[in-house]
RNA sequence: GGUCCUGUGGCCGAGUGGCUAGGCAGAGCUCUGCAAAAGCUCCCACAGCGGUUCGAAUCCGCUCGGGACCUCCA
């Protein structure tokens, strides 16, 4: 079998995966700003990264997947007036502060079960991690790459490009930028007093009295800065360096490039050797954002509750929608695509369904009677794993999947005959199909109708309408399709002259 | 302004220089009491213009368009 590759952005290159230590795995992802809901963009990071966690560990590796909680309430940094944004909103929303993290959080929670990723292993709290924050910034001001000023605590970057520069990393290493060009080109912006340059960034800041969120520090009462909270909280749980770091592009700069910065001068070593990023999910082009005020939050998603859906979409539909292109890729939403993906699911579920009710076969088919189609099967399988293993392309797998529908519902149908494929090639089919749409992307059933009592209901109408279209009562069998189908269920005649049916 | 990404058929999207991904929509057919579902077949696109090459969607250049980051952002 082929071995896992990843893009590494870090290296701008697509590399061999190699854990630290082997057959373990320290992954931490970049988690949601409990300030407010979270919108379809937010689902992008979380569902890939749900993706890469399973499928390393379907692949074997023990995986501790550290996502954080973003709950101390980053500041507007520069330019505007300091505020903690979530002390802003907990006023005018009448809640504490943490009554209202706890709200979003929760919310947060909820989506994500939602869409059936798993939990991490460790989900810490910016706010469950002052010390440990504090204890870095420390150490940093002692090795000489930050200074105090003013109550806040600031790293100065243009010090740690030039000694670092020297060991072959430089700041902006990860997203190609340089120092000196940034200087030139960053715009002039208030309140920059404090620093000594403008690309310095904050590791402290000294709380103005209205900040509800406030901690005591050395330097006074203040809050931490935007970028500390992850490198402190991945060094505690992962280790100076650890296997991947993954977030969406939007945090490649500035964010990780200070993770990379505080967590080298605190730790001496790169704080990560795999850079991964998520591209971004755009809507008519623009991506989705706060700033373009063009979110789409998973609860209006969910509902259809929003002037630019037509319709609701099941948290499968847009799991499904994300996993039909490469991570990397950007991914443009609209009610054309996702009806498109909900569509394509439905057959593709209905597919998986049916191979899994094949029945067992009295005798075991040792060679295929279709010789070729055989081997076709099996090279579509096979190719599943070189697909994922190219930088996870979750969407060729797909690809594949689709071409075995045909040959899946055509054994069904009896178009194809059931000794066509080996015994071998069909346990591999359903074992396979099982693995990857269930286990490794996180697909699940979303109909409720496992239900024993509908079941019978259901069958009963089947049998009386069975019996009507055998005395050629079409009158009855019409209504009892027609009125089903009125209330979201679709009877299907087989070509056996069994029914079965499906909720829509 | 700086850095970078990108432009694929009606729509969404894979695409490592040669072997026409896939999905959705559309058309025809098969099956069927009818319908749905399913199956089969069709629909050979790569912004434009040059260049490299035996051969380019894929490499290079230019032009035009779109976007991201540089500021909170997944």
């Amino acid at each position: 079998m082929s071995q896992l590759k990843v893009y590494n952005s870090l290296t701008r290159t697509k590399e061999v995966f190699q854990s630290i230590t082997p057959g373990r795995i320290g992954m931490y992802v970049c988690g949601p700003t409990v300030s407010g809901e979270s919108h379809l963009g937010h689902a992008r990071p979380f569902i890939t990264f749900d993706i890469v966690y399973r499928y390393l560990m379907h692949l074997g590796y023990k995986v501790r997947y550290v996502r954080n909680i973003t709950d101390a309430g980053h500041f507007e940094e520069e330019g505007r007036e300091a505020e903690d944004k979530i002390s802003k909103k907990a006023v005018l929303e009448k809640l504490q502060p943490m009554e209202l993290v706890q709200k979003y959080t929760n919310l947060f929670h909820w989506a994500m079960h939602q869409f059936n990723n798993l939990d991490p292993a460790i989900e810490p709290t910016a706010t469950g991690h002052i010390i440990e924050q504090i204890v870095m910034i420390e150490k940093i001001i002692v090795d000489g790459y930050a200074y105090v000023s003013n109550g806040s605590v600031y790293f100065d970057v243009e010090k740690y490009n030039t000694d670092f520069s020297k060991l072959g990393q430089p700041y902006g290493i990860l997203s190609g930028r340089v120092l000196d060009d940034m200087l030139e080109t960053t715009r002039e912006l208030d309140n920059q007093e404090e620093k000594r340059n403008k690309a310095d960034f904050a590791l402290w800041k000294n709380a103005p009295p209205e900040h509800i969120m406030r901690w005591q520090s050395p330097w006074g009462e203040g809050f931490p800065g935007w970028h500390i909270e992850c490198s402190a909280m991945s060094a505690k749980y992962l280790g100076s360096e650890f296997d991947i770091h993954g977030g969406g592009m939007d945090l490649q700069f500035p964010h990780h490039e200070c993770e990379i910065a505080q967590s080298t001068v605190c730790n001496h070593i790169m704080p990560a050797r795999y850079w991964l990023h998520n591209n971004m999910i755009t809507i008519n082009g623009k991506k989705m954002g706060k700033s373009y005020n063009n979110v789409i939050k998973l609860t209006e998603l969910f509902s259809g509750n929003s002037p630019v859906l037509e319709q609701a979409y099941s948290p499968m539909v847009i799991r499904f929608f994300i996993l039909q292109t490469h991570y990397r890729s950007t991914l443009d939403f609209s009610n054309e695509a996702l009806q498109a993906s909900e569509r394509g699911l439905k057959r593709l579920w209905e597919a998986y369904n049916n191979l899994s009710k094949y029945e067992a076969r009295g005798t075991k088919y040792e060679v295929a009677d279709d010789v070729e189609l055989d081997k076709k099967v099996n090279a579509l399988l096979d190719e599943f794993d070189d697909f994922m293993n190219d930088d996870f392309s979750t969407a060729k797998v797909l690809a594949n999947m689709f071409e075995l529908v045909p040959v899946i519902n055509g054994i069904k149908d009896k178009h194809i005959s059931p000794t066509a494929l080996s015994s071998k090639t069909i346990e591999a089919l359903q074992a396979k199909m099982k693995t990857y749409l269930e286990d490794i992307f996180g697909l699940k059933d979303e109909q409720e109708t496992n239900d024993n009592k509908l079941d019978g209901v259901l069958q009963l109408l089947i049998n009386i309408r069975k019996d009507a279209r055998a005395k050629k009562d079409y009158l009855t069998s019409d209504k009892i399709r027609n009125e089903l189908a009125n209330i979201g269920i679709q009877l299907k005649d087989e070509k056996d002259g069994n029914m079965s049916y499906s909720v829509a």
